[in-house]
DNA sequence: TCTGGGGTCCTAGGACCC
DNA sequence: TCTGGGGTCCTAGGACCC
């Protein structure tokens, strides 16, 4: 083999534009243009077929004509009740306002004609599968961030390096819209870091490119904030220190950034400013930890409740179980989580000395987490997790090969089992 | 105006072992 | 009697991200 030159690293981010909302005004095109919310809560869309049915006799609706659903059907913000906060906004709502994360009663006060639709994640990891497909064919060193942002290493792939990551960038953009109608922006610089930031210059439909020397004009500006990695409590402390910016940041000795935010975040925050990251684009990554959780309609008390908990928690450790089946998973750190009515949330976890994927096995070890909290307050979520996973084949190997004697158990397990606690709604 | 659900990684103390 | 380090695992909480 020849040597080639090295080439310079060339890595892009893409992101979806409103993505969710997108894929709704696919199926619900009549609603362009229109103040449209989307969360709180799940219907699925054979219950939305079927009200319409019953206030629509007229005519047979089936899912072929989602499009031709009236506006007037679509629920409105302000007759929304309940908790819950919102998941996405189309952009004709931001306009009044109204953003992802806030509270759905502040959102029906800011626009109360918004429309409301529930989310619909199977929809949206459907479009999700299909555009990471349409990507792979074309650049295969991609790795996944949630459904709707990738980074792609466009390093080695033909075009990567043409007019620094325009012509690729243009062809993914293309390949993407011409299958599903879903428009995206791209940003392509010589990390992850950068290239994160990028695709968030020309939204929607953006492609940016930013050089190693553009680091001074186009990132240095930007506020600390828009660096992946630093949220609300760093960016507020950075503010008391008066540094607002990426490049006040950047003028900053990294002995005090080390000193006051950390050996390892003070380093990170140095590096970042200056816009060194070497982190590889990741195409696998094994699950670590998988969980469910649930707020609510009001809040619940472990004693009066019981019931109602009691069926929740079990149907929590059904649902963990199922998860970790479908995908072949074991773990044997079982955790809970609470939420308490004034939002302070504690955790508990037990560590098994076999892993599980059993929903008895989990609903058991869960349950004596649960005698180790306050259960006096009262909940507003409950959750339960399991950690420290392997895969499923892997663990029964193991487990043989170490002849583990069955029923095992470790020190704290064999402890809380013993440990006299009233039994509340477990 | 009260604030979803699913994750990852880091820190820090204590247990336990060598 | 007082006093070592280092490594790993477990546990709880918190910051952060999508």
């Amino acid at each position: 083999m020849p040597d080639t030159p090295a080439l310079p690293r060339r890595i892009a981010h893409l992101d979806m534009d409103a993505f969710y909302a997108s894929v709704e005004l696919l199926r619900y095109p009549q609603l362009k243009g229109l103040p449209v919310v989307i969360g709180g809560g799940r219907r699925r869309v054979d219950d939305m077929l079927a009200q319409l049915q019953q206030e629509r006799p007229e005519r047979e609706w089936t899912s072929d004509q989602l499009g031709e659903i009236p506006v007037d059907f679509f629920p409105v913000l302000k007759d929304y009740t309940g908790r819950g906060v919102i998941t996405t906004a189309t952009y004709a709502a931001r306009q009044f306002g109204v953003g992802s994360a806030m509270g759905m009663m502040k959102a029906a006060r800011l626009c109360p004609q918004a429309l409301l639709l529930p989310v619909d994640f199977d929809e949206y990891r459907k479009y999700s599968r299909q555009f990471k497909r349409l990507i792979l064919d074309i650049a295969p060193v991609m790795e996944d961030r949630g459904v709707d942002e990738v980074y792609i290493d466009f390093t080695h792939v033909p075009g990567g390096q043409r007019e620094g990551g325009r012509v690729l960038a243009r062809l993914i953009q293309k390949s993407i819209f011409d299958a599903t109608g879903l428009t995206c922006s791209i940003g392509v610089a010589p990390n992850k870091l950068i290239a994160k930031m990028a695709s968030e210059f020309n939204k929607p439909g953006g492609i940016s490119i930013v050089q190693p020397e553009d680091l001074q004009t186009l990132i240095w500006p930007l506020p600390c904030r828009k660096i992946n990695g630093v949220g609300p409590k760093a960016d507020e402390k950075l503010q008391q220190h008066g540094i607002r910016t990426i490049g006040e940041l950047a003028s900053r000795e990294r002995d005090w950034l080390v000193e006051h935010f950390g050996k390892s975040y003070g380093a990170w925050l140095h590096d970042a400013a200056w816009g060194r990251d070497e982190r590889p684009v990741v195409t696998e990554s094994a699950p670590v930890s998988m969980s469910r959780e649930t707020t609510f309609e009001r809040d619940l008390h472990a004693v009066r409740d019981k019931a109602e908990l009691g069926a929740v928690f079990t149907r929590l450790c059904e649902q963990v179980a199922a998860d970790l089946q479908r995908k072949g998973y074991v773990g044997k750190t079982i955790g809970i989580k609470l939420r308490y009515d004034n939002f302070k949330s504690v955790t508990r976890d037990q560590t098994l000395a076999h892993p599980t994927a059993d929903a008895q096995a989990i609903r058991q070890t869960a349950g004596q987490c649960l005698k180790r909290v306050d259960l006096t307050r009262r909940l507003r979520l409950l959750g339960v997790r399991v950690g420290a996973l392997v895969k499923a084949g892997d663990a029964a190997n193991r487990e043989e090969s170490r002849k583990i004697p069955p029923g095992a158990v470790t020190p704290a397990f064999a402890a809380s089992s013993r440990a006299e606690t009233p039994q509340l709604f477990d």
